[in-house]
DNA sequence: AAGTATTGTTCTGTTTTGTAGAAGTATGCA
DNA sequence: TGCATACTTCTACAAAACAGAACAATACTT
């Protein structure tokens, strides 16, 4: 079975929207000839006759109605795909969509968006999950950018590239102890409850070789995935946290929380994930750019 | 603006969901520089790349999915289409759709029916509703046949024509009197409450006039314009029906009504009205048809 | 690193499809 | 009957889509 023509379709809706085929072929600047033998076309096609020659004129068959519908549907959803893609244009070009790894530090994220944060003429939409989802998101190009703490594995036909947007250490943090208590890493990894990242983290794994070298056995509390929930837990005194001091900066700043000294050697790194494409989105540059000089500063100021 | 091309779009289609333009081109039975020209045309008619050219590979840009999930509605709304002009050769052939002004008896509609009930190869669709809106229906081919007692205008535009079914004649119904009552007409229809049809009906007029020949001003009780109305009133015995003894044929045959001889000169006629064309479904021709050799038995039988 | 296979593009000539205009047919109207 | 309207048919022409060859870029192989 042939396929249906849409450009005989697309006659046979003008006559019988116009009601007669010579205004029909007046409204699309062609010959009535034309859109006779198009529309004739069409209803050989398709095995009906769609118009019935009564008198001088055509009127609309049982078959003529029914195709008369669909195609007015079919013909209107092919105007939204045009305007559509005209919207790209204007829409897109003010909106950033990120996703960011559902475990990942809520003040990382608001750090990283701050130069489009509170601009008027500029939307952001956030979305977070798991890595196979947001890079699902990101190949159809539903998320501009990803954010997240662990890469994944780049197999040959990945079209994204990573960009590294900031090292942070990684620190024991937890409420402040009473006077004169010992604040060593390595009797704190003894002595006090931990709360540490699950396995999946790299965090994870680096901690652990980091108490084997040590060669002690660390007392741990809990182990959570989602940073948000460490920053909770912490706050309430469960334990102490190896965490990296960015994800509960609220608390250090009022005091409610300290930093018990980073642990040497162990580090986060973000990464924002963008198609491999160049930054298409303006937005998404201008965060880049902005990303780049923060890094840069912050170097500085460690020195 | 120039209208979408979907002939380009089947194209684009094709490759979107085969991957490669190769492939496309192989799935389509047609060169791949065919397509390679069709989908450019595409992208520069809509002012976006729609693949980004990759490695020797083609990928698609955020316009693509987006072009791609529309065209896939689209082209499935055209396949659609097709099935749905095919399936009316199927369907509608053993389907049967009446429309029936809803004020006519049911009694009436069922006779009318009687050659497709219950046969495993005939569906029937009965609506009702107002003449307008039946005619409507009838235009646009929602229905196959239009069952009324009164018969609308013609004007030059009419694409239907009306068939005399059967002419009824009026009667007086009600409630059987006690022995020894008179039961002339004239006596009745000065001593006993009547349900009459409300004015649109055409018998009220030949009702109204019969009457004045008379010379009696009949006891109205209640004026009605649905026939089951009437029905259920008479059972009731708010009072004597004027109308076809069709409409309460069961009660009659029970003897819970009585016949009280017809109104001479007074009747009803039912029309079925069909599209001007000569009947492209079977079993509207079946039905007429049938039509016809009843009314000549019904009139043999009256001789 | 060089050869080879794969994928998409560009170009040229050909085929298919669509179109205009004249002539013809059928209907409605004065 | 004469004339206008509305669609169709026919012929020639124009536009579009197409195939095939040559080419360029990339990926795989040895």
């Amino acid at each position: 079975m042939a396929n249906l023509n849409f450009h005989h379709l697309r006659y046979f809706l003008a006559v019988a929207q116009a009601g007669t085929l010579t205004k029909a072929a007046e409204r699309l600047n062609i010959s009535p000839s034309a859109v006779s033998v198009q529309v004739q076309a069409l209803e050989a096609q398709l095995g009906h006759d769609l118009f019935a020659r009564q008198g001088r004129g055509l009127v609309l068959t049982e078959a003529g109605h029914l195709v008369l519908e669909r195609a007015e549907a079919i013909f209107n959803a092919g105007d939204e795909l045009v305007s559509a893609v005209r919207g790209l244009d204007l829409a897109k070009r003010t909106t950033v969509r990120v996703g960011a790894m559902a475990t990942l530090s809520r003040n990382f994220q608001v750090t990283f968006l701050q130069p489009v944060v509170g601009r008027a003429d500029a939307r952001i939409v956030i979305r977070s999950g798991s890595m196979r989802e947001l890079l699902h998101l990101l190949d159809a190009h539903h998320i501009d950018i990803l954010l997240t703490n662990t890469l994944p594995p780049r197999d040959e036909t990945t079209a994204w590239t990573p960009h590294i947007l900031a090292d942070q250490p990684i620190s024991l943090v937890g409420r402040p102890l009473g006077r004169g208590k010992r604040t060593g890493v390595k009797h704190l990894l003894e002595t006090v409850p931990l709360i540490v990242p699950t396995i999946e983290n790299h965090i994870r794994g680096e901690f652990d070789a980091f108490a084997e070298r040590l060669g002690v056995t660390p007392l741990i509390a809990a182990e959570v995935d989602d940073m948000a929930m460490v920053r909770l837990l912490a706050r309430e005194g469960l334990g102490m946290a190896v965490a990296p001091p960015i994800v509960v900066r609220d608390e250090l700043a009022a005091g409610d929380l300290r930093e018990f000294g980073p642990l040497p050697g162990l580090k986060e790194t973000f990464y924002a994930i963008t198609p491999t494409r160049r930054f298409p989105n303006p937005l998404v540059k201008e965060l880049m750019n902005a990303q780049g000089r923060k890094k840069t500063l912050a170097r500085d100021g460690a020195r």
